[in-house]
RNA sequence: GCCCCCGUAGCUCAGUGGAUUAGAGCAGCUGCCUUCUAAGCAGACGGUCGGAGGUUCGAGUCCUCCCGGGGGCGCCA
C-alpha cells in the first residue's frame, strides 16, 4: 500500500469519526511545493468547513487531533497550517519505500494509473491532405497526437490512432491537373499545386492524360512520402482511413438518409442541406452541392457515423489545427443529429506554430517542410520540441536551440541524464562491482538532499502521467522529465556513486537510486517518443 | 459583427483554485574540472502575472467588460 493511499484512507476515517460528511472527490491530497509545508498536505478541512458551518481552522484542528489518534504508519507529525490545511510530515523512510516501489514496479508498471477503465478511444490526428509534403505544423500536432495516445494507453484507455486520408474531391482533381500540366510542360493553374515535387512526380507518371488517374497517382505517391516522414518520428497509426472508400461504400448516402428520417434535410437552390441549426450549429450546411457532388462535411459526417455507430468507439478525439476551427460547430452538430451524445466527440485544436528567425508571412511555419526540420535537428529533438509546450499556445519554435549539444537544449539535457546512468553502470561492471538485490541494500543511507529530491520527484510521476492523460496534455510529462533530469545532474555532481571515498553500502544504495531514476527517465521518454540513449 | 486560443522576467515558456518571497531554461554577470562524460553543477540579477471590476476562506488560475496578438466564420478541404 502506498503512503498516499494510507493517508487518504486516514483522512476519510478521521472525517467519519468526526461525523463530517464529505464528497471524496473534493478532498485533495497533494505534495506541497514548499518543504516546510510537510511531505503531504490536504485541503479537507477547507472544503468541508462551509457545509458543517464551522471555521476552517477549527475543522483543521479537530482533524489533526483525530489523525494523531489514528497513528498512521510513518507519519511523524500532523499539523494545521495557513487557512486550514492539514500537513503531514513523514519519516524519511517513506521515500525509501517509494523507491522500492518504483524498482519493484519497473518500467512496465510504474506510473500506470487506472483512469481509462478500458474505454475505447480513437484519436484521429495529422490527417494531412495527400497533396504535398508534411510541414512543421503536422509534425507538431502529430507528435502531440501520438504522445497523447501513448499516455492514455498507459492510463488504461484502449487507444486506436487513425489518419484520415483525404484522397478524393476537388483538391485531388486539382493535383491531377497540376501534374498533367507539368508533364505537358505548361504552367500550373494558379490555384494549383506549384511545388517542385509535382514536377518530379510528373516525370514518373506514365499513365493516360486523365485528371482522376493522375491525381490518384500523385496522391498515393505523396501519401507514401507522408508515411515515411511520420515513421522517422516514430509516429504510428493503427488505421489509414480512406475518404474515397467511405464515399464509394455508400455510407454517405446512408448517413444523409438518417438525417432525412429525422426531418433534418431540405432542398434549396438545387442543393441538399442539413438543418444543423436545429442541433446547435450557427448555420445550416450543404451536404450535396447543386452539381451533385457530396461536400467534405457530408463525407466527414459519414466518417464520424462510422466511428461511433459502426466501429463503436466510446470516445473520439479529433486533433485539428486551429485553421480548421470552422469545422467544429458543424461536426458537433452533425454528430448530435446522428443521435450521438456530442460530448463523446472531443475536438482538440492546436494553435499554429512559427519558427524563430524565419520571418513569417501568414502561417509561415506551415511552409517549412517537416522532413527538412528532421534533417536539421534530428527526430528526437523534433519530437521533444513539439512536446515542450501546450498546444493551446501559439508558440515560436527555436530550431537553433535544438541543434546545440549543450544544456540549453532540452533534448540533450534529458538524454544526457540517461546516458550518464548507463555510463555509471558500465563503470560498475568494469570495476567488477555486483549490485546486491534491493532487499539487501540499505536504502536508509540515502539522506543527502540531492537523493531525497530525486526520490520525491519519482513519487510524482504517476500523478503527472495521470494529469497528462486526463487533461490531454502530454507536455506535462516533458516538464516532469526535464525536472527529473535536472535533479539527477545535481545529484551526479554532488554524490558519487562509485568511488573509493564512498562506502560500499552507500554505493549499493545509490546504485538502486540511480536505477529508479533510469526507470523514471525511460518511462517518460517512451511516452514522449524520444529515445533513451546509453551513450552520447 | 460573431466564435476559438493566447497575453506571466529582455527572449521562449511552465503554472489553469490553494499557503505572507509567482517558477524554469536561455541571454547578460559571478564562482566550481588530477574524480562515474564540465555535453555538467552552484550563486546573484531580473516580473504592478495586458487593464478594470466581481465571485471565493483563498484568484496568475473562475465570471463580466475593455485593450492587444493569432486563428476561424464557403454549394473549399
Amino acid at each position: 500500500m502506498t503512503t498516499e493511499r494510507r493517508l487518504a484512507d486516514g483522512i476519510v476515517a478521521a472525517l467519519a469519526a468526526l461525523h463530517i460528511p464529505v464528497e471524496p472527490q473534493e478532498v485533495q491530497l497533494v505534495r506541497p511545493a514548499r518543504p516546510e509545508h510537510g511531505d503531504w498536505s490536504t485541503n479537507a478541512a477547507l472544503v468541508v468547513a462551509k457545509s458543517v458551518g464551522r471555521a476552517p481552522r477549527d475543522v483543521a484542528a479537530a482533524l489533526v487531533a483525530a489523525l494523531q489518534d489514528a497513528e498512521i504508519y510513518e507519519v511523524v507529525a500532523v499539523e494545521a497550517a495557513g487557512p486550514g490545511f492539514v500537513n503531514f510530515k513523514l519519516a524519511t523512510s517513506w521515500l525509501h519505500h517509494a523507491l522500492m516501489d518504483v524498482v519493484a514496479a519497473g518500467e512496465e508498471t510504474y506510473a500506470t494509473p487506472e483512469l481509462g477503465a478500458g474505454e475505447r478511444v480513437q484519436i484521429e490526428f495529422v490527417s494531412a491532405n495527400p497533396t504535398g509534403p508534411l510541414h512543421v505544423g503536422n509534425g507538431w500536432l502529430g507528435s502531440y497526437g501520438d504522445a497523447l495516445g501513448r499516455v492514455m494507453s498507459r492510463c488504461g484507455w484502449e487507444v486506436e490512432r487513425e489518419f484520415y486520408v483525404n484522397d478524393t474531391g476537388g483538391q485531388i482533381r486539382l493535383l491531377g491537373e497540376s501534374l498533367l500540366a507539368r508533364r505537358r510542360g505548361e504552367v500550373v493553374p494558379e490555384e494549383g499545386y506549384q511545388g517542385e515535387y509535382v514536377t518530379q512526380l510528373a516525370q514518373q507518371y506514365e499513365g493516360p492524360e486523365d485528371i482522376v488517374q493522375a491525381g490518384r497517382f500523385a496522391s498515393e505517391a505523396i501519401l507514401e512520402n507522408i508515411r515515411e516522414t511520420l515513421e522517422r518520428l516514430d509516429i504510428c497509426f493503427d488505421e489509414w482511413y480512406s475518404q474515397a472508400s467511405i464515399e464509394e461504400s455508400g455510407q454517405v448516402g446512408e448517413t444523409i438518409e438518417l438525417f432525412r428520417e429525422r426531418g433534418l434535410v431540405y432542398e434549396d437552390d438545387g442543393a441538399i442541406w442539413l438543418r444543423s441549426t436545429e442541433v446547435g450549429d450557427t448555420r445550416d450546411r450543404v451536404l450535396i452541392r447543386s452539381n451533385g457532388d457530396v461536400t467534405y462535411l457530408a463525407g466527414d459526417l459519414a466518417y464520424h457515423r462510422d466511428k461511433f455507430l459502426v466501429r463503436k468507439f466510446d470516445r473520439v478525439i479529433d486533433v485539428f489545427g486551429a485553421d480548421h476551427h470552422g469545422q467544429v460547430a458543424s461536426l458537433k452538430a452533425g454528430v448530435t443529429a446522428l443521435g450521438i451524445d456530442r460530448d463523446r466527440l472531443e475536438i482538440r485544436l492546436g494553435q499554429l506554430v512559427n519558427i524563430v528567425g524565419r520571418r513569417m508571412s501568414k502561417r509561415s511555419g506551415n511552409f517549412i517542410k517537416l522532413d527538412s526540420v528532421i534533417d536539421e535537428i534530428g527526430a528526437d529533438a523534433t519530437r521533444l520540441l513539439s512536446l515542450l509546450n501546450s498546444i493551446d499556445q501559439a508558440t515560436t519554435l527555436d530550431l537553433e536551440l535544438m541543434k546545440r549539444r549543450s544544456m540549453e537544449n532540452p533534448v540533450f539535457y534529458v538524454q544526457y541524464a540517461h546516458a550518464r546512468i548507463a555510463a555509471i553502470d558500465r563503470k560498475r561492471a568494469e570495476r567488477g562491482i555486483e549490485r546486491v538485490p534491493i532487499s539487501e541494500a540499505n536504502l536508509a543511507l540515502l539522506i543527502h538532499d540531492r537523493e531525497l529530491e530525486l526520490m520525491r520527484c519519482l513519487v510524482d510521476l504517476p500523478y503527472v502521467v495521470g494529469e497528462a492523460a486526463k487533461e490531454r496534455a502530454p507536455h506535462k510529462v516533458t516538464n516532469w522529465v526535464r525536472l527529473l533530469a535536472g535533479e539527477f545532474h545535481g545529484f551526479y555532481h554532488d554524490c558519487r556513486v562509485l568511488s573509493d571515498e564512498v562506502p560500499f553500502e552507500l554505493t549499493q544504495a545509490r546504485l538502486w537510486l540511480v536505477e529508479g531514476v533510469r526507470i523514471g527517465l525511460a518511462i517518460a521518454l517512451s511516452l514522449l517518443g524520444v529515445r533513451a540513449p546509453d551513450a552520447m
